[in-house]
DNA sequence: GTGGACCCTCCCACGGGGGGAGGGTCCACC
DNA sequence: GGTGGACCCTCCCCCCGTGGGAGGGTCCAC
């Protein structure tokens, strides 16, 4: 082996890993790949071929976007540590593809529709209503998963009571972590009623009646943001004041046509004010 | 409507339309979301309901990660322009899933090899080959697509011909935009050689014979940068010269099994050196 | 009138570089 | 032994969108 002296210069070493001059300085400075020797007088870096391996590594990384203090974790670290540290990346990847996912739904719709598609606003009234439900709590982009959950134990539990369509989903009003949400449905008539909360582990929800404004989203969940925004910007540009939870009843979905027919009825109910129903 | 003058405060304002008051201030600097008033004696700044609207869309916007040029390009701009916008945003999320789709799919083989996956490197020296060729330009990112393109028009060039296996792809050391490769493969005798090439558009390649690196990858192509990387590597480690093209013979190919046990050998002719071959 | 919630501006930080100014060094060729 | 051009150095500012915090003013309900 001849590769104890003849170094290269950063140039070279450069084009060889597929990095950038600036890049190798970058990782000089911050430690991650210092050169194997640097003249004293001039400052030149010279690095040795043997660096070229965990130069490649770090190329191969970095196109992979893995962030420069993983990949120097990755470097330093033992066999179990490194596997870890891999597989804590690709989970970030996969994660940011399903979201990326989401958005691509969501614009899909924005771009074919020419913009944001207008939503029929609705101001009217509802009235009082009493709902079994089952609650769960979910951070954002689990929403639909959760809800979906949701859906299959309340249908469990209201197996052989008669429960009146449609099903509907409560959500707060400020998307973040650690939302609480429920779905519920009305039980037909009242015998019974209290037994199904007892032995299924139901509970009881009652929303008051009042003032609501409300619209119509066709389509898949994916595109509901959409529906919130027109929904709430009406909401804010009559001046009134929302009140939690919004309510979601699901009229057409999932399993009963394809996603592009699924209808939702958007309703938040909103402070009773001497404008509302006039 | 009672909208006119009962305007909110910053902060009221963040709440509702899902934005933070750093935001808000930074919208307002640029110039994307100014406050209907600001009090010259305070500064402070005062929005009208009405803007729940633009603001609601902002947040919308920016959660689907468009940059906030355009979203301000999207506010401002008449119909056509506001859909060809966000399609060009629809196209720019697309094209990132798919990338990281390519990253995904190394990350699971670093993760799963436990780091990256030993190679066995082999030195050695490879016969001068001649081969009928199909040549193709390709940037980052279309290298697997416009590779498989070449293979077909190759097999439709040779058809009729006899050819030996493997079929071989030719490929530059370094990455980047406008890679010219090809694809070929070795003619099977003279008889009729250089009518093949006259007839169905092919070219001639002379590979020639020399010292070579070579390595041995089975997997999916989307992961061969790996096996690159320990091919160069060791390269360079030894303070060898590659000469391009690099070379893959394709030994198992798609059609011909999962893509799990596809089988690729890696080639790079490197300078001849008093080392190479002892 | 006072406390606490709210608001202001200004500066710095992040990550992962790119661009460029201003100036020194290396080496091959003449 | 020059010299020209390619190469290298440090230092600073820029991108994007946002968060954090310092230091200080304002609003409003009790």
């Amino acid at each position: 082996m001849r590769d104890q002296d003849d170094f290269l210069t950063i140039g070279r070493f450069a084009r060889l890993c597929r990095l950038s001059v600036k890049q190798l300085r970058h990782y000089d400075d911050s430690g991650l790949l210092p050169p194997a020797r640097v003249d004293p007088a001039t400052g030149y870096r010279y690095y040795a071929p043997a660096q070229a391996r965990d130069a490649l590594t770090v190329a191969l990384l970095r196109e992979l976007d893995v962030p420069l203090a993983v990949i120097a974790a990755t470097l330093a670290a033992g066999e179990p540590e490194r596997a870890r540290l891999l597989r804590a990346e690709r989970d970030r990847v996969a994660e940011r593809i399903s979201r990326d996912r989401a958005r691509l739904e969501l614009l899909e719709r924005l771009a074919d529709g020419g913009g944001l598609p207008g939503y029929e606003i609705i101001l009217g009234r509802e009235p009082r209503r009493r709902l079994a439900v089952v609650r769960a709590v979910a951070g954002p982009g689990e929403l639909a998963e959760r809800t979906g959950a949701c859906v299959g134990r309340l249908l469990a539990g209201l197996d052989g009571t008669p429960w009146r369509p449609p099903l509907w989903g409560l959500f707060p009003l400020d998307l973040g972590e650690g939302m609480r949400i429920a779905v519920g449905a009305e039980t037909a008539g009242a015998a019974g009623a209290g037994e199904v909360a007892a032995v299924a582990g139901l509970e009881w929800e009652v929303l008051p009646g009042g003032p609501v404004v409300e619209t119509v989203h066709h389509g898949p969940y994916a595109q509901l943001p959409l529906a919130y925004n027109a929904l709430m910007a009406a909401v804010h540009e009559r001046g009134l004041r929302p009140l939690a939870p919004v309510r979601e009843a699901y009229l057409v979905g999932p399993g009963e046509a394809p996603a592009e027919e699924w209808t939702t009825r958007l309703v938040v109910r909103v402070e009773e004010t001497a404008e509302v129903g006039a």
